[in-house]
RNA sequence: GGUGGGUUGGCCGAGAGGCGAGGCAACGGACUGCAAAUCCGUUUACACGGGUUCAAAUCCCGUACCCACCUCCA
């Protein structure tokens, strides 16, 4: 069973044939870090944990680089606004960001290289490019330099566009451009702006231009090619178009596969700042078990669009509530036993461009067999269910028994206290039950239903639960 | 103007020429003291108009509407 995956710029299912037998190396565009980040980033953070999870789970040793831009225009611009330097905004929301990572369950990437710390390797890139006749330093004295699109005929690749049809930037005047589509290598300082946010190069002070830093920090730290380069949809033109213009001019194979999320909606629209329209991870995590929210972003396609409602996200809850709660239920039951193999048609599905939706599929029905063995089947059968089960979970990252979602602390000792006070009124229950006084034993059951818990009769007993906590 | 993608049952959401994906909700049944949970069953959908084919949700042509990108964006 091999891997296909989408490939955006060749718009076909391809085959992962990746350029080290056994290891995989996956460049994803993290955060510009002007901004906590909402859900809608955080999505594309669950796409790619996820490929990661069943690409380590295939056999490979995965290695994976997620930037992050902590030095741009509107970070400065905040910067201002707040009277703070420019490096408070970038590091508090890289805290956030790393903070969203974590109670998602998302795992780290290997390497999270910050543009601002790669300055050497860009300014090497620039006069590389520069020398090949792709780049130029801007003529106006701005300190800009620039590629220069005319001079790469493949231009236009992975977007599939000519450089003719497209619409000219209109913000900004031409300045030092040759052509109105160059795009900006390099940003020349600006009076105004801070002398910390620049770095001397052979052309005077400056900053990184977007692009150029993906470029470089892909190259370091995966090599000049390597498998899979990923990102939001909304990156593939012109970000990504420039870093692949760019990485060749330089020389460089650069990535084999690309790899696009769609974007998660609110009110028809992508959810993005600019818009306002954002919900933030930190808010919705407040009022929705973060396990369900993960959930949700998982369970879509992630070449489909979300399109965010409270009642779709209530309804992925209550349909996690099940697999959970055989998961749990079973656990009681048997023990939580060992990860194992994952079912065929899982695999199967997995393989397929991460076609998760079929996997869920699979996993729902392995659901259903253990509810079945759970009321009365062969315990050993139930365990290899058990393991199966948690095993396709762990691959979406969604296993409730993992530690990445206990929340300790407080939590847990308040559990324990409570659990001893409910287990004493469901004794009481149990006793009315045996002697038929089933007045009083609804008079438990109300006033636990009343407290937020809910209670569930068992084989083996009664089990108890916070109200959409399972 | 250019480039992609989409429109599926009450709702969410897969599929991409012939077998009713799956989930949620609803209803019926089993289980239960009654419930809850669970299991079983029921509910035949593919924007519209043409065409190709023995066979179309799936391919082709046209129409409408939606989203993304061409400007900072996951």
């Amino acid at each position: 069973m091999t891997f296909q995956l989408f490939d955006t710029a060749t718009r076909q299912i391809r085959e992962l044939v990746p350029v080290h037998p056994g290891h995989v190396g996956i460049y994803h565009c993290g955060l510009t870090v002007q901004g906590p980040p909402h859900i809608g980033h955080i999505r594309k953070e669950v796409v790619f944990d996820v490929l990661r999870r069943w690409l380590e789970r295939s056999g490979y040793e995965v290695t994976i680089v997620a930037n992050v831009t902590d030095i741009d225009d509107k970070i400065l611009s905040k910067a201002d606004e707040q009277s703070r330097p420019w490096f408070a905004v970038a590091y508090e929301n890289e805290r956030a960001l790393h903070a969203a990572y974590e109670v998602l369950g998302c795992i780290p990437p290997t390497y999270e290289p910050r543009a601002t710390g790669h300055v050497p390797e860009m300014i090497e890139m620039m006069q590389t490019l520069i020398e090949r006749g792709h780049a130029y330093v801007a003529e106006d004295g701005s300190g800009d330099v620039y590629f220069d699109v005319r001079s790469w005929p493949s231009y236009g690749e992975l977007s599939n566009q000519k450089i003719d049809d497209m619409l000219p930037a209109e913000d900004a005047p031409p300045e030092g451009k040759r052509d109105a589509r160059d795009f900006a290598l390099w940003k020349g300082h600006k009076d105004g702006e801070p002398e910390s946010a620049s770095w001397p190069t052979p052309w005077g002070r400056g900053r990184p231009g977007w692009h150029l830093e993906c470029s470089a920090m892909a190259a370091k730290y995966l090599g000049d090619e390597f498998d899979i380069h990923g990102g939001g949809l909304d990156l593939r033109f012109p970000h990504h178009e420039n870093e692949l213009a760019q990485s060749r001019a330089a020389g460089q194979a650069f990535a084999r596969y690309w790899m696009h999320n769609a974007m998660l909606n609110l009110s028809g629209s992508k959810m993005s700042k600019s818009v306002g329209n954002s919900l933030m991870v930190s808010e919705v995590v407040k009022r929705v078990r973060p396990i369900d929210l993960r959930y949700y972003l998982a369970a879509s396609h992630y070449r489909s669009i979300v399109e965010f409602s409270e009642e779709s996200l209530a309804e992925a809850a209550t349909a996690f509530a099940r697999i959970e709660g055989f998961v749990r239920r079973a656990a009681e039951l048997v023990g939580a036993g060992e990860l194992g193999e994952v079912p065929e048609a899982f695999a199967a599905a997995m393989d397929d461009d991460l076609s998760v939706p079929a996997a869920l599929a699979v996993l729902q029905a392995k659901v259903s067999e253990g509810n079945t063995l759970l009321a009365g089947g062969d315990t050993a059968v139930l365990s290899a269910t058990l393991a199966e089960v948690r095993t396709m979970l762990d691959v979406l990252g969604l296993d409730p028994l993992s530690p990445t979602w206990d929340r300790g602390g407080d939590d847990a000792a308040y559990a324990q206290v409570i659990d001893s006070l409910v287990v004493g009124l469901l004794e009481q229950r149990q006793e009315a039950r045996a002697t038929k006084d089933f007045a009083a034993a609804d008079r438990v059951r109300d006033q636990l239903t009343a407290a937020g818990i809910e209670i569930e009769d068992t084989p083996q007993g009664a089990r108890w639960s916070v109200k959409g906590d399972t």
